[in-house]
DNA sequence: AGCTCCGGTG
């Protein structure tokens, strides 16, 4: 910031000089009460409202209600000055008036920490004569929108009840805020229905709710029921009416509403063009967006990030990057825009890079949308080490745990292997939302653990969290893993009349598995057949994967949900090598070729099979037969002494589980022994201390083969062995595994 | 006095 080398504010020095009146502001001259308040609105730092303060303190002024105030306004609501000085003003004044208050409340209720608005009003409540009025009330609700305190902004909404101030429409248009900011869209509603003289806030206020609380339609229509009523919309109206079309990325909608501002002569302030960059942006149209950036005079961090985050969701990392490189000034927004871009899009590397750029960095430091991105990405790789890091850092800076960090950092913990500590966070968590408790109930079911699953499950209804759409698939999925099939099928069919839950298609996917897996072939049929929606891929691929587990030379059922499969996506990869395994489980060899000329004419390549296992801190990946690791000889000679150790004890390697959909130049695949999941193991062997566990992540299925294997190094080393593979966690230990081979 | 724009979890 520039110094300003004379004060636009002449004030009193405390100077040696020949003046014979060193403090000329003094009363005594020539000033009264209204020069030093005029001089109070002229300062422009928090020194200046300190010399006025000891001033008005010299002259008595101080200890005048009206005066006093004043100050505190000025201290409390200027954009250079600092709270705890108006704070420390306000402490000082003996008899506060309500205005005075006011003031105060209203400038903790937009501050860092809105809880200080609510302590200050209890305060008042104690201390002063008066009683809150409709000035205090939008204020201290303010606050609590902020907290998204639902229960003390109800309290309220009963206080303004009781002292008749219902009809006053500042304060009811704070409430429809509140209640929207809640997530109450109901409450609000009912509150703007009531609303008797509505002003454009009113409707404006409604708009954003519902545009932000996942109902953009209902924000659509009330905005044309606000035509309707004649009350000419703002600018504020259409930046809630753009964000209805940016959530339901409706373009056209978009456009007219553009074109609307255009047509109104709405003035467009930076906001709004930032709302309308984003609506391009989001819905897709890179080219509007491109057009309206470069035009616009102004821009913030707003528009830079929308730019920024526009591109890097959408995939275009290079463009992103480039505006990333060329922003200004990057608050910790933009770098997380980048960071959550890659994450979200399966780039977990990527998304690291960026975080440790950001870390080496002196731009910004990571909050805590940054470090729920980075467990994210953290889980995604297995990555516990880095993992375990950012817990410690959380707990160095004193981050308190919100319920995003809680549910990441116990998706890390689960994801990586490490149960307990999941556990660990999980009951420890002040706060448990709908996503802690989902979290907690995904880890144990990709654990095995089904019958916890389900128990932790009835405890969260007993808390009296609302279960969703994910916390069904998660206890379903803890059923197929640990053949809960009686248990699934009644929380199946409770779902929608005692939850209100409609089943999706994860659902009837999750309740095919349950079934198929058990054997019940033919009850997944019926239930396919029966479905209300049109069945997905993955209900298909689910009744496949059942058929090769159970078929039983059933191979009429395995072609017709082959063939459902490939007319719903024809270059589905996971058709092609089920079917193929099923063939060739029953030595259908000539339809084993007949299915890899298909695949070859439609340039269909098996995704590659990959394992990675972390290390110290860094992450080594592993193809089939890779070769490219620098201590490749040492692994290899691990695997041929592990070869050895196998058939000293009588192991037969069991070829049934060949994939035997290969071409020549793919025979590596053959070779068992150079699977990616054995290569991981191996180096995982040499390279870790005796306790430790062996901690492997892959990408597709764990191999029959693998799975045998891994269970007899369990024993044959003494080690455990953690392997997570696309759809479950295998614990490998003294021989077993704790999928009990149910999988 | 109240209403607005970028980045997040299962």
């Amino acid at each position: 910031m520039a110094t300003q080398s004379t004060p636009p504010v002449s004030l009193p020095r405390h100077s040696k000089s020949n003046n014979p009146n060193p403090y000329p502001l003094s009363p005594t001259v020539n000033n009264d009460r209204y020069t030093i308040l005029s001089l109070i609105n002229q300062c422009n730092s928090t020194k200046q409202l300190k010399q006025v303060h000891a001033q008005m303190l010299r002259t008595g002024l101080f200890f005048d209600p009206f005066s006093a105030g004043k100050l505190i306004t000025a201290s409390a609501l200027a954009s250079f000055s600092s709270l705890d000085y108006a704070r420390q003003v306000f402490d000082q004044i003996p008899q506060p008036n309500l205005f005075t208050w006011n003031t105060l409340i209203r400038a903790y209720a937009s501050s860092p920490d809105p809880i200080q608005s609510l302590l200050v009003f209890l305060q008042l409540l104690h201390h002063c004569e008066h009683f809150p009025d409709k000035f205090t009330f939008p204020f201290v609700i303010k606050a609590a929108s902020e907290l998204k305190a639902f229960r003390v902004g109800r309290a309220f909404h009963g206080m303004v009840i009781k002292a008749s101030l219902s009809s006053d429409v500042y304060i009811l248009n704070s409430l429809v805020h509140f209640y929207g900011s809640c997530g109450d869209l109901d409450l609000a509603y009912a509150v703007f229905v009531k609303t008797p003289q509505k002003d454009v806030v009113s409707w404006n206020s409604m708009i954003t709710a519902f545009a932000q609380g996942g109902c953009p339609e209902e924000a659509l229509e009330l905005f044309r029921g606000m035509e309707k009523e004649n009350v000419k919309p703002n600018d504020v109206t259409m930046v809630g009416v753009l964000s209805a079309c940016t959530k339901k990325l409706d373009l056209d909608f978009g456009r007219w509403v553009c074109s609307y501002i255009e047509r109104n002569e709405i003035n467009v302030n930076l906001t709004l063009s930032n709302a309308m960059l984003d609506m391009y942006m989001k819905c897709g149209s890179f080219k509007d967006a491109k057009r309206l950036f470069d035009k616009m005079q102004e821009k913030d961090i707003f528009s830079w990030t929308t730019m920024l985050d526009g591109y890097a969701k959408l995939g275009e990392y290079d463009e992103a990057r480039h505006v990333f490189d060329a922003m200004p000034s990057k608050d910790i927004a933009a770098w997380n825009a980048l960071i959550s871009a890659f994450e979200q899009n399966g780039k977990p590397k990527e998304a690291l890079a960026v975080f440790r750029e950001l870390q080496l960095s002196k731009d910004a430091k990571p909050d805590e949308v940054t470090l729920v991105c980075a467990l994210s990405a953290s889980a995604q790789l297995g990555a516990m080490d880095l993992g375990r890091w950012i817990d410690v850092y959380i707990k160095k800076h004193g981050i308190k745990l919100n319920c995003h960090l809680t549910t990441s950092l116990i998706d890390m913990y689960a994801k990586c292997g490490d149960l307990e500590k999941a556990l660990e966070v999980f009951y420890s968590a002040e706060r448990k939302d709908v996503f802690v408790w989902s979290a907690t109930i995904a880890g144990l079911a990709m654990h095995g653990h089904g019958r916890a699953a389900l128990d932790l499950f009835s405890k969260m209804l007993e808390a009296k969290v609302k279960p969703n759409a994910v916390t069904f698939t998660n206890v379903l999925c803890a059923c197929s893993h640990t053949g809960l099939v009686n248990e699934g099928q009644r929380l199946f069919y409770q779902m929608e009349p005692v939850y209100g839950v409609l089943p999706g298609e994860k659902h009837y996917a999750c309740m095919v598995d349950i079934l198929g897996r058990s054997g019940h072939l033919q009850e997944a049929v019926k239930l396919i057949e029966k479905m209300p929606i049109l069945p997905t891929a993955s209900v298909w691929v689910t009744l496949l994967g059942a058929c090769r587990l159970h078929g039983n030379g059933n191979i009429e059922l395995a072609e017709q949900a082959c063939s459902h499969l490939l007319e719903l996506d024809p270059r589905n990869h996971g058709a092609y090598v089920l079917l193929s395994n099923i063939y060739a489980k029953t030595g259908k060899w000539d339809r084993v070729s007949g299915l890899r000329k298909i695949m070859r004419d439609f340039g269909l390549k098996k995704e590659p099979g990959c394992s990675s296992i972390e290390v110290n801190g860094i992450v080594h990946e592993f193809l089939v037969g890779d070769n490219s690791h620098k201590l490749s000889k040492e692994i290899y000679s691990k695997l041929d002494e592990i070869a050895a150790k196998l058939k000293s004890v009588g192991y037969v390697p069991n070829k049934s589980h060949l994939l035997q959909l290969v071409e020549e130049e793919d025979m590596k695949e053959q070779a068992l022994n150079l699977h990616s999941e054995k290569l991981a193991i191996a180096y995982g062997l040499i390279s870790t201390g005796p306790s430790q566990p062996i901690r492997v992540v892959k990408n597709l299925r764990v191999c029959g083969d693998c799975h045998s294997v891994a269970k007899l190094i369990s024993r044959l080393y003494d080690r455990e062995i953690l392997l997570r593979d696309r759809y479950r966690f295998h614990h490998f230990r003294g021989g077993n595994c704790s999928c009990m081979d149910y999988w």
